[in-house]
RNA sequence: CGGUGAGUGGCGCAGCUUGGUAGCGCACUUGGUUUGGGUCCAAGGGGUCGUAGGUUCAAAUCCUAUCUCACCGACCA
């Protein structure tokens, strides 16, 4: 591809809305561009990138047994009225009408179709087990859509779904298409962690996500430093092997005036904010004979509301208790509050449980307790894990000590059970001649957030570093004054042609522009293998190879140069 | 949906307080200059100042309504 027939689209400065490097890269490098919120337009490039993901998933989903097959985005109402999504999945299940006033639905995700279409399709034991994926644009009409195409309302999803007669299969599948996924990302050559996952919202006992590490990414995940463990933060197990020393004071009564917080708290009395534990408030389930719950924590720790929600008696999903709420019950505002002479039900954390002598609000306006302890000043409580794990804690597999990092969530399998084949009866006869109901995965990539994962992963101060895999193109050309020098000319037409011959995706830089324009842009755009051809080494028959990733160069003979850097490409 | 902020040429912004008929940088066009890391000079094209209404002799600027967008939060693969 010659520049001056290709549409490059480079950019100085990106927009102002650009939060995240990988949406200012994709800005200025000519990837993307934004219609309106969460709706992004694919240029050349930033297409070329997407379809060589999509070709690598397509790949691995095909070795792994998988048959792609291609579904509407627009599906009618009824389907989604049949298993019941029609009224859970809430407002970003985009609903439209059709010219007779027939209600639709943009695709946010496919079970329904495929359990359907399965339905039809299959009806005996002997098609089983079955995988079919599609590679599909979907649209969820988020809340807040962010971060360019990380977070989009429309994007590109490889959506697989498997159907089983029984779990074993099922689970034979599952461990075959994590497989396939570590595969993909391997092939990306992205780092990233399988992780133990909630299953949310899709339903389904087991369920892992991939995330690609990053900084920017919007979940926390734990992993061990010392075996391959790795869970979000949402439900990795905060572990407590510590005792609870015995108590060594009696429990006083002192003014902590204007001390709200724990941080003030730790502050005024000169202590750790691990001493403290801090008491907060929310609301019980309908069924349950209390109004609100306590939940008490140590100082430093913070509450998962997840692992919290999911206790008998407290309503699901959480809901914190307001201070009008709480002071019938404790007669102090928030800021002095603590499980001494509380009358409610309390539920403590593991790791609150084995602090001794602890301070916390004492249940009156600006006073807190010391030297409080469990049993003693406490009667009556529950222990259980409701929080977050941190940096430092013991592996839940106990295996050594828990970090935690930033993740991009880029794909999500899950074991789904009869969820959905069950709400709308899609089952096979056995052999012996019964309707069985079957078992499904579901399995999802989001393509287009690989992109811009990628480019979270491999950038530097001058653009995007692309992986050999994924990049738009694999080598560029870049003639020095090519319109003033005849043999510069030359010479770069004559690699070109070569390269292209033999399959080489390659972008021949023919502007009129200055060398340093020509390098800036090939640098923003990440490819990762350039030729730079120069008058100033045309008397020895020589030009310049430079990679994009180690910013080594070399002088190559022009004779050589083309063999040379099809190695360069090959290793 | 709550909080905050912003809408002025393709992008980044100034002008608004104190109304007087729109400007800067980048990008684009033309000519020249320069040419191994975003040269420099000159000339030029492009904007009903988000929209609607109001005040006024006069509105980008003041008032009202409305729409859109972004960030934080809530929510959610």
């Amino acid at each position: 591809m010659r520049t001056t027939d290709y549409l490059l689209a480079t950019q100085k400065e990106s927009p102002a809305e650009a939060e995240i490097i990988s949406h200012q890269l994709m800005i200025r490098a000519g990837l993307v561009r934004k219609l309106a919120s969460g709706l992004y337009t694919w240029l050349p490039s930033g297409l070329r990138v997407l379809n060589k993901v999509a070709a690598i998933v397509r790949d691995e989903m095909n070795k792994a047994g998988a048959v792609e097959v291609s579904m509407p985005v627009v599906q009618p109402a009824d389907l989604w009225q049949e298993s019941g999504r029609w009224d859970d999945y809430g407002p970003e299940l985009l609903r439209i009408k059709d010219r007779h006033e027939r209600d639709f639905v943009l695709g946010p995700t496919h079970e329904e179709v495929i359990t359907s279409l399965v339905n039809n399709e299959v009806s005996s034991y002997k098609q089983l087990p079955l995988n079919l994926y599609q590679i599909q644009t979907k649209f969820r009409d988020e809340v807040r859509p962010r971060f360019g195409i990380m977070r989009s309302r429309e994007f590109i999803m490889k959506d697989a779904y498997s159907f089983h007669l029984d779990t074993e299969s099922l689970e034979t599948t599952y461990q075959r298409m994590h497989k396939a996924y570590c595969n993909i990302f391997d092939r990306i050559g992205l780092e990233y962690r399988p992780v133990v996952a909630d299953s949310g919202s899709i339903g389904g006992a087991v369920s892992h996500e991939f995330h690609v590490l990053a900084d920017s990414g919007e979940d926390d995940i734990a992993f061990s430093n010392a075996s391959d463990f790795a869970a979000n933060v949402e439900l990795a197990e905060a572990i407590c092997t510590a005792g609870r020393p015995t108590a060594s004071s009696d429990i006083e009564l002192i003014d902590t005036p204007n001390a709200k917080t724990i941080a003030d708290v730790a502050t005024l009395l000169n202590v750790e904010a691990t001493q403290c534990v801090k008491t907060l408030f929310v609301k019980a389930s309908e069924e349950s004979d209390d109004a609100l719950v306590a939940l008490v924590l140590r100082g430093d720790h913070q509450l998962n509301e997840i692992k919290a929600s999911k206790i008998d008696g407290i309503a699901s999903p959480l809901e914190m208790a307001d201070e009008a709420e709480v002071k019938p019950v404790t007669s102090a505002g928030f800021g002095s509050l603590g499980p001494v002479n509380l009358n409610c039900r309390i539920i403590v954390d593991r790791s609150a449980a084995v602090v001794a002598d602890f301070i916390c609000g004492a249940n009156i306006d600006e006073k807190h307790y010391i030297n409080a302890n469990w049993d003693r000043d406490v009667k009556t409580y529950q222990i259980e894990d409701i929080r977050d794990v941190i940096a430092g804690d013991p592996s839940p597999d106990g295996n050594g000590t828990i970090e935690i990092r930033k993740g991009i969530e880029v794909g999500h399998i899950f074991q789904l059970g009869d969820k959905y084949s069950k709400a709308m009866n899609c089952g096979v006869l056995t052999e012996s001649g019964k309707h069985q109901v079957l078992q499904m995965g579901c399995y999802g990539i989001g393509v287009s957030r690989i992109v811009a994962a990628a480019i979270e992963q491999n950038h530097d101060k001058y653009g995007i570093i692309w992986p050999d895999t994924i990049a738009p193109f694999q080598v560029a050309i870049i003639p020095m004054n090519m319109h003033k020098s005849p043999r510069v000319a030359e010479a770069a037409s004559k690699i070109y042609e070569s390269l292209i011959a033999l399959g080489v995706e390659v972008l021949f830089d023919d502007r009129k522009e200055r060398p340093g324009v020509m390098f800036n842009d090939m640098e923003l755009i990440g490819v990762p293998h350039s030729i730079i051809i120069g008058e100033r080494n045309m008397d020895n028959q020589v030009v310049e190879y430079k990679n994009r990733q180690t910013g080594d160069k070399t002088t190559v003979s022009i004779d050589e140069i083309v063999a040379f850097t099809v190695d360069k490409i090959g290793a």
